[in-house]
DNA sequence: AATCAAGCGT
């Protein structure tokens, strides 16, 4: 309404007749206007100004209404910005550069690229800044084919060596998935600064390539005139979390106190989740509680690393207190309190959470958070309701699908629902989603009810459609060695005897505690946790392999951490505490903390990188 | 006058 006023004013301006206009003088208001507008601390004073322009005739002038264009932008105003690009008679290179980067910023990216592709009807020629913003705003989009065209006109150009571009191109493709082009841009380049090294080493990170990540980031270590920063560790840390790799995680966090000034709350963050993902919850509580204000990031992080160790109940009182602070929780810190409601059997409290989303925090649940019900329900053996929720939802998107339906086949072949199996296999195949995995799960469900007859006809069927299980492997991070594990004969795993004789004798002890695999969630590891074909039943689950070599390296009083697919195995922690209760003494607990290196804020950590 | 990198879900 604001910038209405100002477009009829601008017009009503036109019409005087130029005499009655104010006089510009030679001590030149023009540079006194801009000067103001750089140094402007509030809307207030641009709008302000903005009048002052108009009734001067001033805005005419493609320099000073650039200036008044960023000015609107800085206070985020990109209504306004955009209202002053258009009364622009002549908007050259900067007008549409400023009001690209104003609708990037602003979650309108799309608006940017089709005013980059305004520029040539206006005979306006894109310059460096133009590119640079043009290729972020395809990142933002994760536009690959809008990002190749740019790509190819920024060669035509002659700008395919520009540091600035070139290091926005190896975000793109990072954020587009396409992370050999991103390397390929990043070899390609003469010079590169740490904003290039840390896009590709975030590239990495975010496309599970996290060893690429590290490995590049000791390159990046050997160069002393490049310095890693925040955006760097960030990544790095990212790098680690997903591996599991706690040892170059710790590692980090010392380079982290060691190297930087200081941290800020991203690094907090990355260091936190980083921590709950390689198993040390506790840390990831002093890493969050070392926090003043804490956001809903941090906050939201700390939920979900709660919930996954199955610590439901914390993660709640975790968001009580976050909303009592007056933080507003978005739609991630629902999955992660639903997530939490759902691994602790706190099937209620789910649904009321799931209700009171919308109503008192205005997030609309959306596809993933019926998700995370249904699977509460499925663990809970609700099936039914789970299943009458399930059919209920509508997905498009073929990952919420194989979520959704994936999740309640799980709880089928667990609670032996062979009717809901088959329901859910079907969906799967049908959109054909994780194809393989559905076959498997209901031969298995049916092998549960003792349909052997059925067992065969889908084995069959698969063979005949060419579907083959890839074989899963699980490894074990020892000091700083990985040990991969396939699923298969105990012979080729190392010290097999031995492994073989502490797992019978664990899941002796917990067959004798109750523990059958039947219940859902937990105590899953030693029966059935891994879809794996009927072959490797016949051989051991990579999980148990993987296990059972890091319980006989802990006898051996070695620290360790178990991992499983790039991410801790939630079963595993509960493992180590059944672990520690038949050998009668806490060994996580005892073990975890000779990883204590940093007290008061030093660090006595050996130099890992 | 305007351009480039980071953290929370499955």
């Amino acid at each position: 309404m604001l910038a209405g006023q100002h477009k009829s004013l601008a017009l009503g301006l036109a019409l005087l007749p130029l005499s009655q206009r104010l006089p510009q003088t030679h001590l030149s208001p023009k540079n006194d206007f801009v000067q103001k507008l750089q140094n402007i601390e509030n809307l207030g004073g641009v709008i302000s100004i903005h009048g002052r322009l108009l009734k001067h005739g001033l805005l005419g002038d493609t320099f000073i209404s650039n200036h008044l264009l960023n000015a609107y932008l800085k206070f985020h105003r990109i209504e306004n910005a955009r209202l002053v690009f258009d009364e622009i008679p002549q908007p050259n290179v900067v007008s549409f550069t400023s009001l690209m980067a104003g609708f990037v910023g602003h979650q309108r990216a799309r608006e940017a690229l089709v005013l980059f592709g305004r520029m040539p009807v206006d005979e306006i020629m894109p310059n460096e800044f133009t590119f640079a913003t043009a290729v972020n705003a395809c990142s933002v989009l994760a536009h690959v084919e809008a990002g190749r065209q740019v790509h190819a006109l920024v060669q035509t150009f002659g700008l395919g060596r520009n540091l600035v571009i070139t290091s926005s191109l190896v975000d793109m493709y990072g954020k587009s998935n396409e992370t050999n082009d991103a390397r390929r841009v990043f070899d390609e380049m003469p010079d590169r600064n740490i904003i290039s090294w840390s896009s590709m080493i975030s590239a990495y990170a975010q496309n599970a390539r996290g060893h690429e990540a590290l490995e590049l980031f000791c390159e990046l270590l050997k160069d002393n005139r490049l310095l890693p920063n925040q955006f760097t560790y960030a990544s790095v840390l990212n790098a680690c979390a997903s591996l599991g790799r706690l040892v170059a995680g710790k590692a980090s966090h010392a380079a982290v106190i060691r190297r930087l000034p200081q941290m800020n709350e991203v690094v907090a963050s990355a260091l936190l989740d980083m921590y709950a993902k390689c198993g040390l919850i506790n840390y990831s509580c002093t890493v969050f509680r070392q926090m003043e204000t804490p956001s809903v990031i941090p906050y939201t992080a700390m939920i979900v690393g709660a919930a996954k160790h199955g610590l439901g109940r914390f993660s709640l009182e975790l968001f009580e207190e976050m909303t009592r602070r007056g933080i507003r929780p978005n739609d991630v810190t629902f999955i992660g309190v639903l997530h939490a409601c759902s691994h602790s059997g706190l099937v209620d409290f789910g649904i009321d959470h799931l209700n009171s989303m919308r109503e008192r925090y205005n997030v609309v649940p959306d596809a993933r958070h019926y998700t995370c019900v249904v699977d509460m329900l499925g663990r809970a053996g609700r099936l039914d309701e789970a299943y009458r929720l399930a059919s209920n939802i509508l997905v498009e998107n073929g990952n919420d699908i194989a979520l959704l339906w994936g999740s309640l086949l799980s709880a089928s072949r667990t609670h032996g629902r062979l009717d809901l199996a088959v329901e859910a296999g079907n969906r799967l195949i049908e959109a054909n989603q994780q194809v393989t995995a559905a076959y498997v799960t209901m031969s298995n469900t049916y092998a549960v009810v003792g349909n052997w007859e059925n067992v065969h006809g889908l084995r069959t069927e698969m063979k005949k459609r060419g579907l083959q299980k890839e074989p899963g492997c699980s490894w074990v991070e020892i000091r700083s060695t990985t040990y991969v594990f396939y699923a298969g004969d105990i012979s080729l795993c190392p010290r097999g005897a031995e492994v073989m004789h502490v797992l019978k004798e664990l899941e002796l002890r917990m067959r004798e505690r109750g523990y059958t695999g039947r219940k859902g969630g937990t105590g899953m590891v030693f029966v059935d946790v891994e879809e794996e074909a009927k072959e490797a039943i016949l051989g051991l689950h990579s999980e148990r392999l993987a296990l059972g070599f890091a319980l006989v390296s802990m006898a051996n009083g070695v620290t360790i951490r178990v991992m499983k697919n790039l991410r801790m195995c939630e079963d595993c922690h509960v493992a180590f505490k059944l672990i520690s209760d038949i050998v009668g003494r806490d060994l996580v607990v005892r073990d975890l903390n000779r990883f204590h290196h940093f007290r008061d804020g030093s660090c006595s950590c050996v130099d890992y990188w």
